[in-house]
RNA sequence: GGGCGCUUAGCUCAGUUGGUCAGAGCGCCUGCCUUACAAGCAGGAGGUCCGCGGUUCGAGCCCGCGAGCGCCCACCA
């Protein structure tokens, strides 16, 4: 081929472009269900409704789809469910958030335009996640399963809720519950975060009545002094013991409120005495319940004080703090205040402090459920990757609360529980129902609440495959094969997932779950639209191409540990995808005519032929051996050990040794050799290609079409795997010989600053293995240690134009026109010296010692001894080569 | 308050069962535009493996203590 056909360096923009429209032509990543294949399921976390694409998901999706490609090139049938669940992962929260942020409320907008606004924003969002996936080289079509997602989605929720409400599992009744005074609604325990805050800590005094004695109370809150119905005490408190059974004026509403005793208090705390408020605070919740006490809310679900906080009444929590402190500054009833740490929760979504309230909520009686969720990863039915998440897993899952399911929001699967207006009956159904069973009444409302948004997501794994029908994508991808997400939706997500897997399926939901770290920037600071430091998948794609992008993702991502993003990297895969492209295009150049391709019959033919020579039988061997390890790893879900090996060997073995071994032979143009390596190059590659496919689709993809290749398949075929037969340690010995040769004479010249241009000619002294390899690889030896020619002598000639090397075959020496620098040689063969004197002492010293050589097992005894020897000839040759300089 | 994790070259990190494991990439230094590739080629310098003890013939690797950093969970005013 002219190398004008074919550009000098990789563009990663037009090579993308062409991929794009060769996937548009062929829909060939569509998952059959009837196949008999062994099947590969994979569920996917779809991005947000938004839209936003962060570095995150860029991972994960990346790391998805290297593993989906891999499967499905090794001939799985791979079902990768992707899509949206429209009220399910997060999308709830995204919404509220999306308002918070701009600071309106869906009351505000109405019904009708908030729904409007949703579905604005969901079809805007569609669209941009499907650019942007198909950028990041996503082999799923997310679009076509999206669209049909919602209907299953709803039908299966239903299924689940009734089943559970049926079986006792789901309740609804009145309690304490997170209530964000912003959205509006009730929360779950996990969607309350906590941060660490200074606050302060204020100590109140509280009359006694009829008495001139008084009570101190401390609290972080005071505005909720206004709801406090009690005074407890521990009853072995003995500051307190004559107090129990009385009764204290609450200041400023002036209400008698009793002091009674509980052991919940810790007598070292603050007073030792605190005040209790049943109506806000979860603690004063169940003090209140065992001791009968009133509720009295004085906070409204939006956040402002009730009637019944008398005067502050209409006051916001903030601005009745502030008054409540005031007055009671005013009457002298502050005794003392200190800063305080303390952990406030603030809502999820809008960052709003949360308020403890009591209403009636529906919940989900999580233990029985949670039992054999436990149960399935102690004995591994269930494996997480990294392990160490299985104890998170556990701490959290042992010490479950119940969930709290229902929310006040208006986007979301509705609860199917409807009221009779006459009768006053619950019923929770399937099917809408037309009239009350119970009293005909034909006006029942339907609960106006909605699902939490991670209630449906958690069926995910099999609503997504056509349950509660029994469909035939149950029965084969049923359990998931994987599951990959970041760690931060473990409880939220994953662990839903197991438990309504078990329950409902009877069997886990995904054999694995992987979990990539956190995606960091150079500052280490986790990466965050909030923060401002996220970086735009889109534009570093823009800037690398898409192959670097994910060949860092995936080098970068070793067991369990965060990834630092980093643009050095970038830089050096996106060379990397250029010295592919360079390799390729080489052997292009070099192609004859009408190259055929290389098919695995043929080398292994090629291989039983004597003639075929050892560079070839080598490269065939390090292929094999990659193969089967970049197998093994992508197993165990280790992205770097794999990506890294490739990277290696293609650059540093394929590249560097086999290509530049093979320039003279294909110079040639005709001859045996010349064929046979002509074919085993394009194999190579061939290989190559694809195994890096799942990585670097597009260059990949390219590259393998430019090339001669077996059959008109419509996608780079299937994924090598490891050909025992090709496998050759002989050859693979010999020529590390021969890299050690020509590696020690090019030190020599490097080290002198000889012009890595200029020939000389080499001068050698070799026996047996040494001599032998200097005849079979005499004029490779020439061309990749730049020399004229090789002499085999006895002894060397002394003179000044002349520098001496060693290597494990053979003594040499490089034949210079001009005196060589002798101090600076000596310099270096000093500091040689010393390097090896001090490994030769610390081997002595190991080898003199009687426990070593008794304990120790003979194999690592024999490989020091070796070693020793090694290192004494070494240390002879060096040493030799010095005297000779000294004595001239 | 509990739990988990990290500390190895200037930077970012590998190091799987304790014995050629002191490594990679980037950066740096030296010499080269050698006809696939300067996004390149060849060579080189760099480390008390956080500190202190212990187990062992032998310790980045196992154990204990300490220092620094990070994360998650938690209803104690």
């Amino acid at each position: 081929m002219n190398p004008d056909q074919i550009p000098k360096s990789y563009d990663a923009g037009a090579a993308e472009e062409r991929w794009y429209q060769f996937w548009e032509e062929k829909q060939f990543f569509v998952a059959r269900a009837e196949s008999t294949a062994p099947p590969f399921c994979i569920v996917m976390p779809p991005p947000n409704i938004t839209g936003s694409l962060h570095m995150g998901h860029a991972l994960t999706n990346t790391l998805q789809d290297i593993v989906v490609r891999w499967k499905r090139m090794q001939g799985f049938n791979t079902l990768w469910v992707p899509g949206t669940d429209h009220a399910g992962i997060g999308t709830q929260n995204v919404i509220e958030q999306q308002l918070a942020r701009e600071k309106i409320h869906r009351r505000d907008l109405g019904r009708e335009k908030f729904e409007q606004r949703v579905w604005e924003w969901k079809e805007k969002a569609e669209k941009t996640i499907h650019h942007q996936l198909r950028k990041l080289g996503y082999s799923c079509d997310w679009t076509r399963v999206a669209f049909t997602m919602e209907p299953r989605m709803s039908l299966a929720v239903r299924e689940v809720f009734v089943r559970l409400y049926e079986e006792g599992l789901i309740y609804r009744g009145e309690y304490m519950v997170n209530w964000c005074p912003r959205c509006t609604t009730a929360i779950s325990d996990l969607e309350a975060q906590h941060h660490a805050e200074q606050g302060q800590l204020y100590y109140l005094r509280y009359p006694l009545l009829d008495s001139d004695a008084s009570v101190s109370v401390a609290t972080t809150r005071p505005e909720t002094m206004l709801g406090d119905t009690a005074v407890a005490v521990h009853p072995d408190d003995e500051r307190y013991r004559d107090l129990i059974g009385r009764k204290v004026v609450l200041p400023l509403l002036h209400r008698e409120i009793p002091i009674i005793a509980d052991v919940f208090v810790q007598k070292e705390f603050g007073t030792g005495a605190v005040k209790v408020t049943p109506a806000h605070d979860p603690n004063d919740y169940q003090l209140g319940v065992r001791h009968h006490l009133p509720q009295i809310q004085v906070i409204d679900e939006t956040g402002r004080m009730t009637q019944h906080a008398g005067p502050y009444a209409g006051l916001s929590r903030e601005q009745a703090r502030r008054k409540v402190l005031e007055d009671l500054r005013q009457q002298g009833l502050i005794v003392n205040e200190e800063v305080h740490q303390l952990s406030v929760p603030r809502c999820q979504r809008c960052n709003t402090v949360v308020e403890s309230l009591v209403s009636t909520q529906w919940f989900v009686k999580i233990a029985p459920l949670a039992k054999p969720a436990i149960e399935a990863v102690e004995s591994a039915d269930l494996r997480f990757i990294p392990s160490n998440y299985e104890k998170v897993y556990f701490e959290w899952m042992r010490n479950i609360h119940d969930w709290c399911i229902s929310r006040q929001l208006w986007w979301g699967h509705r609860i199917p529980a409807w009221y009779c207006d006459a009768c006053g009956r619950m019923l929770v159904l399937r099917t809408d129902p037309e009239r009350c069973p119970q009293c005909g009444n034909l006006k029942l409302q339907q609960d106006p609440d909605v699902l939490d948004t991670w209630f449906s997501s958690g069926l995910w794994p099999f609503s997504t495959l056509g349950w509660p029908k029994k469909s035939r994508d149950l029965e084969v991808f049923y359990p998931n094969s994987v599951m990959m997400t970041g760690f931060d939706i473990i409880f939220f997500w994953v662990a839903r997932m197991i438990m309504m897997g078990i329950h409902f399926m009877h069997d886990v939901p995904f054999r694995t779950v992987f979990l990539n770290g956190l995606v960091r920037n150079q500052e280490k600071q986790k990466m965050s639209k909030s923060k401002g430091n996220a970086v735009d998948p889109l534009e570093i794609i823009e800037q690398y191409g898409t192959d670097a992008v994910r060949f860092t993702l995936a080098a970068m991502t070793g067991a369990g540990s965060d990834i630092v993003f980093s643009t050095d990297r970038m830089i050096g895969y996106r060379a990397f995808a250029n010295k592919i492209w360079n390799a390729a295009r080489f052997l292009l150049i070099n192609l004859p005519e009408n190259a055929a391709p290389a098919s695995r019959a043929e080398i292994q033919g090629l291989v039983a032929q004597r003639s075929f020579s050892t560079v070839n039988r080598w490269i065939l061997h390090r292929l094999n051996v990659i193969v089967s390890k970049v197998n093994e790893d992508l197993e165990k879900f280790r992205f770097d050990e794999s990506s890294n090996a490739l990277y290696h060997f293609f650059w540093h073995e394929l590249c560097d040794w086999y290509l530049e071994l093979s320039k003279p032979v294909l110079g040639s143009k005709s001859g045996e050799d010349y064929n046979q390596t002509v074919k085993t190059m394009i194999y190579s590659l061939d290989i190559s290609l694809r195994a890096l496919h799942p990585f670097m689709p597009f260059i990949t993809e390219d590259l393998w079409q430019r090339l001669p290749h077996q059959g008109q398949s419509v996608a780079i075929a299937a994924y090598p795997v490891a050909d025992s037969n090709l496998e050759n340690p002989e050859a693979d010995q010999e020529m590390n010989q021969l890299i050690d040769f020509v590696t020690a004479v090019r030190s020599v010249r490097s080290e002198n600053n000889l012009d890595p241009g200029r020939r000389f000619p080499l001068e050698v002294i070799a026996s047996g293995d040494g001599l032998d390899l200097l005849a079979r690889y005499k004029p490779a030896i020439v061309a990749l240690a730049k020399l004229t020619e090789i002499r085999v002598v006895d002894n060397f000639q002394e003179d000044g134009g002349r520098l001496r090397g060693f290597s494990s075959q053979g003594e040499f020496s490089l034949i210079l026109e001009t005196a060589i620098n002798a101090s600076a040689e000596m310099e270096r063969l000093k500091k040689e010296m010393a390097k090896l004197r001090k490994e030769a002492e610390r081997g002595a010293k190991k080898l003199a010692n009687h426990d070593f050589l008794r304990k120790a097992p003979q194999e690592v005894i024999d490989s020091a001894k070796i070693r020793q020897v090694e290192l004494a000839g070494k240390l002879e040759k060096v040493s030799a080569e010095l005297r000779r300089l000294e004595g001239r």
